[in-house]
DNA sequence: CTTGACTCTGGACCATGGTCCAGGGTGCAT
DNA sequence: ATGCACCCTGGACCATGGTCCAGAGTCAAG
């Protein structure tokens, strides 16, 4: 049975050391188990779990979100993982609407700005001085 | 001359109070003048300015950001001007193909997913849990 | 003249996801 | 036995954009 102090196992994950102490803090890792000097020993589980988080993540869920999927998945509960998934593709739509709003609002606003000469003339000076542009 | 009480300015702008002060604190508005009595006081420029902070955080730009703008906006510097809102457009992009890449990897995972049943049949679980999966 | 609404200040606090620090103890190799 | 890398703790700090608080002063209406 590997055991690994706080450091390799951190390595092992690419995260940092505080990031793995501040996981335990946090409740995503539950306290590790300590050596006879009070050194933090891990096995091969939490370098699963960690990886489980990284990868958890990429898909965008929050710290909050990803200690609810640890339990979810321990109970192998197939319907709340999809729930879990579905609240959260919706949030990264809406999220992905805005930008779009606003990247549309920019990109149009700079297509009729003549990236020179006067104030009058840039759509986008006039937007932010004045209401009947901004719209 | 109009003249306004923080308050007054505020709910104009459809603001709170407080954040009128941060924006002072923060140098995005000039310390108001005062009356006697140490009420800050204002007139139309620190609503148009307020306003003008308004459109460009709906536009995406930070408040850092928005600093450089109103500066640009006092020069009539329209060059500056397109290459800020450049910069913005940009990392829009960027976060925009971030959540999508985030979204499709999401909805890929979850069509194939049952819904219920057993983990193993879960590919969400599966990418969580195993690196082959998480690709 | 009192009451209630408004304003002042400095500073603490919120969420998010860490990161860093000081001051000390431990483990191992030379 | 000494040096160096590693680990421990509690707490402060980062950015972002505010929000809230206590304790005090001010303003206007009745």
């Amino acid at each position: 049975m590997t055991q690994f102090a706080i450091g390799q196992l951190a390595s092992a994950a690419g995260v940092g050391i505080d990031t793995v102490r501040y996981y335990e803090r946090s409740g995503l890792l539950k306290p590790a188990k300590r050596s006879a000097s009070g050194y933090r020993k891990y096995g091969e589980g939490e370098l699963d779990r960690l990886n489980f988080i990284r990868r958890a993540q990429h898909l965008g869920f929050s710290l909050g979100e990803i200690g609810e999927l640890l339990a979810i998945s321990s109970r192998g509960d197939v319907k709340a993982m999809y729930q879990a998934a579905k609240v959260r593709l919706d949030d990264i739509d809406k999220r992905i609407n805005e930008l779009h709003r606003m990247r549309d609002a920019l990109a149009n606003l700079m297509s009729g700005c003549p990236r020179e000469g006067m104030d009058v003339d840039c759509p986008i000076l006039r937007a932010l001085l004045h209401k009947e542009a901004s719209q």
